[in-house]
DNA sequence: GTTAGGG
DNA sequence: CCCTAAC
């Protein structure tokens, strides 16, 4: 069967459906899914590592080997034959082991993401000489959440400069990202806390360059040895020699981050390397690249395993996993949970530091055009999130839940009190001019405003940007009072921050951009006065739950690009009004087309998206009116969901029966 | 890159 | 909204 173009649908008009395609029922359909025998194989799989691994950690100097022996050992190791996984096992331990690190004595860990677990896994084995300190190790951004920056800066005069700077291929990327951490060894009695800076020209302790997560490996490095290093930036290199050579175990990630650990490179360098233009659009680049992630993770994290089958399926979403098995004790396992915890919360505190569209209210609307007349423009900025510099921190194991709160209050208190500043990133780039306007720079109230970040970075960082050390030695259970930071509330909320309803204002959709529904304006700040100045709604709101600290996993990107999921976005009355006209227009199972001929523009919305939002209008409006939740669709449109959605099948089912005939299809269903 | 369908 | 097989 010929498959049309996509040229086909570009006509907005009535176009005849020539040939629709092939029938849903025949496309896509997944005959066979080996997922619960897959799951059985990973299960054995983890609990087999789990005892390679054991027993791995009691081999002192096991010689730099292939991990394919090891994984032969593990054959031995384990008794049971199970014939077909057992080649899955020894592909997957090779492959990671070789690929990934350079492994030195006593190594296990293939990938950063394991690093973490594999030492608290040889911790725990070494539990039994003695007391030893679980290694925390939060790196990566803590969030400061719903923040709002009322920028009070009229804009300038210059408000036909209005011009956005090209930025081009920066996308995802920052400057002074290229950030590495060094983990302090595990079984010292000490407990270090400390945070590196990244070592770009700017002090940005975001940090954790995107690119390091690429393919889902940070450059951190922790070994399962008693001393670990994480290649630094240039003036670490020797140390990274110096540390092959004493064999401690290497991580670096390849690719990119090869580049940032060999040597510091260049901020700039790093964001103009092989990014898409921001054109692309972030959620297409972020979900290439979340998709990556997660494949990275779930396949090279723990060998492949599943992360759901480990450590009480804990989720690995950009999370470093370790290969629990049973046969772990308890005591790691616990531990483990512990930071993992810490991490998923942080995974839902996370929010989009980048997605900080203005937001969008009737009134905030009716000021905007008040403002197009009275040349007062305004930009309100809504800032979800803070990145935050990485933290490292060693806590003893049998520190309190609390007690490791306090910990990590306590950083983030030396970290604010520190002196920070905020920066601004527009598109990746650093905005350093601090003398610009805001139009200048390119903010601007009628642009698209997704593309800022705010970074915080040390006041400072501008000096030795390299790294920050937060008062080392800090004992950690007599960390007293701390204000928690939770308690720092929001002075002005957002009104609008309860969701999406702005957009439900919105009028039907079609050619609407989102970027509409993000303009407004607001009270700004004067042109000459530093961003930081807008700082001051810097909000840290706890993350739902139990108010604990958003800190984001070692391997976590910045939040707003990878690994990250979508921030939902219920579909408003106005576009299913669109999507239901265009479907009836266009058909069903064309969903691109759909995509192009009613949300052309909105970037959000992708074909998937809206395939899969007709899905659920199907079934909402196959179901009683009680059962259905969420805003209410108007039930004239639910009926023309079924009706289009009638039509269309008996269409698909017509075109099956006689495939040859090509009787013409109406353009539109007869709804 | 699209589509379908399961989760 | 995510994931991924199938195309």
């Amino acid at each position: 069967m010929v498959m049309r173009k996509r040229s086909d649908y570009g006509s907005r008009g009535r176009r005849v459906a020539t040939m629709p395609r092939v029938p849903n029922s025949a496309r896509g359909k997944r005959t066979t899914r080996r997922k619960k025998d897959e799951m059985c194989a990973f299960d054995l799989l983890a609990t087999v590592a789990g005892t390679l691994l054991a027993d791995q950690d009691n081999s002192a100097n096991v010689p730099n080997t292939s991990c394919a022996a090891k994984a032969k050992n593990e054959k031995a190791v384990k008794e049971e034959p199970h014939d077909e996984i057992l080649p899955l096992k020894n592909m997957v331990m090779e492959k990671d082991c070789c690929s990934g690190c350079v492994v030195g004595s006593g190594g296990i860990c293939s990938f950063p993401r394991q690093a973490n677990n594999c030492l608290a896994e040889n911790s725990s084995t070494r539990n039994e000489a003695g007391p030893i300190l679980e290694s925390l190790t939060v790196k990566s951004n803590m969030l400061v959440r719903d923040s709002l920056v009322s920028c009070t800066r009229p804009c300038e005069t210059s408000r036909g400069l209005g011009i956005i700077p090209e930025f081009g291929a920066h996308g995802i990327c920052h400057p002074g990202s290229s950030s590495s951490a060094e983990a302090e060894q595990v079984h010292q009695a000490e407990s270090n806390v400390v945070r590196r800076q990244a070592d770009g020209h700017a002090p940005a302790l975001h940090s954790l360059f995107d690119s390091v997560d690429l393919d889902g490996r940070p450059p951190a490095l922790v070994s399962s040895d008693s001393s670990s290093c994480v290649p630094f930036c240039s003036h670490d290199k020797e140390h990274q020699t110096s540390s092959l050579c004493r064999g401690e175990v290497q991580y670096t990630a390849d690719k990119d981050d090869d580049e940032n650990s060999s040597g510091c490179t260049d901020p700039s360098t790093i964001g103009d390397k092989g990014y898409k233009p921001q054109y692309l659009g972030n959620h297409r680049i972020r979900k290439l690249l979340a998709s990556k992630v997660r494949k990275a993770a779930r396949n090279k994290i723990c060998g492949g395993i599943p992360s759901k089958r480990i450590c009480g399926g804990m989720s690995n979403k950009g999370s470093k996993l370790n290969l629990c098995s049973k046969k772990i004790p308890a005591t790691c396992q616990k531990g483990q949970r512990m930071i993992f915890k810490k991490k998923r919360l942080a995974h839902h505190a996370t929010s989009f530091a980048k997605e900080m569209p203005t937001e969008a209210s009737g009134t905030s609307m009716e000021g905007r055009n008040k403002s197009c007349g009275s040349d007062d423009y305004h930009v309100k900025l809504r800032i979800k999130s803070f990145n935050i510099p990485e933290l490292f921190i060693n806590v003893p194991e049998n520190a309190t839940i609390g007690s490791l709160k306090r910990t990590v209050m306590d950083v983030v208190n030396s970290i604010m009190q520190g002196g920070l500043r905020v920066g601004v990133l527009l598109q990746g780039k650093d905005i350093q001019d601090d003398n610009k306007t805001l139009r200048q720079a390119g903010i601007c109230h009628d642009k698209k405003l997704n593309n800022i970040d705010f970074t915080l970075e040390c006041e400072s960082g501008q000096d030795s940007p390299s790294r920050v050390v937060i008062p080392e030695q800090m004992d950690l259970l007599s960390a007293d009072v701390v204000e928690p930071l939770a308690r720092m509330k929001c002075e002005e909320r957002f009104p609008e921050t309860g969701g999406d309803d702005n957009q439900q204002r919105i009028p039907p959709y079609r050619s609407r951009s989102l970027s509409d529904l993000y303009s407004v304006v607001h009270p700004v700040e004067m042109a000459s006065q530093d961003t930081s100045a807008s700082s001051q709604a810097i909000v840290p709101v706890a993350p739902s739950g139990d108010g604990a600290l958003a800190i984001v996993p070692l391997c976590k990107p910045r939040p707003s690009e990878i690994g990250q999921r979508r921030t939902r976005r219920p579909f408003t009355v106005g576009e299913v009004e669109a999507l239901v006209e265009a479907v009836e227009l266009i058909g069903t199972g064309r969903w691109r087309a759909v995509k192009i001929h009613a949300f052309d523009h909105v970037d959000h919305r992708t074909y998937v998206d809206l395939k899969d939002k007709w899905k659920t209008l199907v079934h909402t409006a196959s179901i009683s009116p009680q059962q259905r939740r969420g805003e209410p669709v108007p039930q004239e449109l639910l009926d023309r969901v079924l009706a289009a959605q009638a039509y269309w099948s008996q269409q698909q089912a017509k075109l099956q029966d006689k495939p040859h005939g090509k009787a013409a299809l109406p353009e539109i269903c007869p709804a």
